[in-house]
DNA sequence: GCGCCAAATTGAAGCGTTTCAAAAACATTA
DNA sequence: TAATGTTTTTGAAACGCTTCAATTTGGCGC
């Protein structure tokens, strides 16, 4: 109707219903003090002006929010998706929204977050960082805001921190493919300087190290870790002559294995897992289904963001009672098609 | 340090720079009009505090946010994260956040985002609607909240729109596939009540009836538009004897049609193209990469998010002098190997 | 030193809530 | 009826910011 007025306020409301703010206020927030005919009053006031509580004063006499926010490298990537589903799960249960900050990997962005979410005054942050954020943390803590850290382990005394053992996973992995008979290796995964990806390789060299010659590692370096960084590596690797095919494939995460797969069958060329074995990291939901059923290292992405989101609600509820805690679950080995021994061979 | 001091306001940074709060706003508003040694001492004074602007009380006087809520069906989806990711370019550009919620298609979580972002003082809500919204948004905007659909044309006059003609999507497709020679054609696609789907059905099947009994449409339904949906529809079809097979399927989204591909390879039963010809509908990026490469009807999701955000915000920011529109864009028909014309047949 | 103008700074009002001590209304008992 | 206890209701004081009319300061010409 007229769009200019002022929306109605909480007294707009108590003017018309003939009581005070205070007992609006109380209607608003279901306090069982008011009487049951007050209530009725109230609730047809604001019914009639269509009142809509206003957050942001809320939220000021607050000083808090019940809000937390998540900030993400990069949230195409299953993984993460999955990761920020257990998030808001868990944040819902316990009364929190989680907003979603999505980095693309750009450290830039995730300072801008970092701000925006501190000028929110979100209960906390959790974040998987693209950067060394120990000073940031520590910064923002003294601040007032706290911050966990999820899928990279915190030093210890900073804060919390949930994440996977990927040094294990990487073993798992190589331990796996050298159970299947396989010893010319290769690692698929970059840039270098992801941890995850670095651990991963660094648990695959330790099984190798520890076969006293019998396996033999080389590492493909990607820019990226998406499928099509993966079909690149594979169409290189196919286009190879068959001698110089390796045994199996570790790719550094299920994207990356996926578009492997994919130039592969493309070209019909090399078989998986006859030719060459495949396992990837990650089990996303796609894993699975991939045109070859693939084996993967199992990482609770969910339980990672729920786990993430408790810690940090702890913190936030229980104050100075609370203890930091680096919590590192340890990843599953997922045998499928992709990295089965040939069974006539 | 001390955790539970309060946290340091305008006043504390006026008092420790000696100057008034009202100068110390302006520094912090980048007014023009305070001279570079105050600035200076106001600066070295929100340093020393560690003092962070608190957004709700700075909300609270605006009486708006520069936030946009962007409510999706499934974010999993790569065409809504295309979507939103084009709101978010263009929601910056015009300095405004976009926060983002994902329901899931589930009407009761839609309502509780509208619920949510209305309390916040959104500047505006873009919404890709699960439900029929209509009433809701007249409510909102009664009550003062803009808002936009996106990807379901509006009634006009209710509110701006930005749609696809899905209708001329299914026609694109389903001409492209009487074209190259076939006739016996399944649709695959559901739930029903879902509008795009509707729409592109009925393209089709207008299409089909042009044809004078040239060709032959039967619907598949599914309950979700999901890969692995898809899959179970390919297992069904490739089960079945060769001669009920169809010449071509069409696919109500990319996923379906992913789905249907992995299910085809997978058996290596059915070729595609060959055996039976495939397009999907959205063209995604994963398109382009599938195992055989997929045709689909592109859809610019970036441009709809983008535009969506482009034409709330004209609505915010120009007030009455703003007229709703419904934007409708074209389809475009996307060629690729899994619906080519086989060569040697 | 004075007057004048522009530039810089001030400080109080107000945004819409929640909170909480105090007041009012009502019910119960002596 | 008065005294007492209990349930409701009240209303003013924050919360931390922006705004803007009013005031102060500083520069300049005379």
């Amino acid at each position: 109707m007229n769009r200019s007025k002022r929306r109605p306020s909480i007294s707009d409301v108590a003017r018309l219903a003939g009581v005070s703010i205070g007992t609006v206020s109380n209607v608003l927030n279901t306090t069982d003090k008011v009487k049951p005919a007050t209530v009725d009053r109230v609730l047809q006031a604001i019914e009639q002006l269509g009142f809509v509580r206003n957050d942001a004063a809320r939220q000021l006499k607050a000083g808090k929010s019940q809000t937390i926010g998540l900030i993400v490298p990069d949230i195409s990537n299953p993984f993460f998706t999955e990761l920020a589903r257990g998030a808001e799960q868990l944040g819902e249960s316990d009364g929190y929204s989680v907003l979603i900050g999505n980095t693309g990997h750009d450290a830039e962005r995730e300072r801008g977050y970092f701000n925006l979410f501190e000028q929110q005054r979100v209960g906390g942050i959790v974040v998987s960082p693209t950067e060394d954020v120990t000073e940031q943390v520590v910064q923002l803590r003294k601040r007032g805001t706290n911050a966990v850290l999820v899928d990279r382990k915190a030093e210890s005394n900073i804060c919390c921190s949930v994440s996977m053992d990927d040094f294990a996973g990487g073993k798992l992995a190589m331990e796996h493919l050298l159970e299947q008979g396989h010893s010319e290796i290769i690692f698929v995964g970059g840039p270098a300087d992801f941890q995850q990806v670095a651990d991963r390789l660094a648990g695959a060299k330790s099984v190798v190290k520890a076969s006293k010659g019998r396996a033999n590692l080389k590492h493909i370096k990607t820019a990226e870790l998406t499928v099509l960084a993966g079909r690149e590596v594979g169409q290189q690797i196919s286009a190879e002559s068959r001698k110089n095919w390796p045994d199996a494939i570790f790719a550094a995460n299920d994207l990356l294995a996926v578009g492997i797969l994919q130039a592969f069958a493309f070209q019909a060329k090399v078989r998986v897992p006859e030719d060459i074995a495949l396992i990837g990291y990650d089990d996303i939901d796609f894993a699975e289904t991939a045109i070859v059923p693939l084996s993967s290292v199992r990482q609770p992405a969910s339980l990672l963001g729920a786990t993430a989101v408790e810690l940090l609600v702890d913190e936030v509820e229980r104050g100075p009672a609370h203890k930091h805690r680096q919590i590192t679950f340890q990843p599953e080995l997922i045998v499928r098609e992709s990295s089965s021994k040939p069974a006539s061979d």
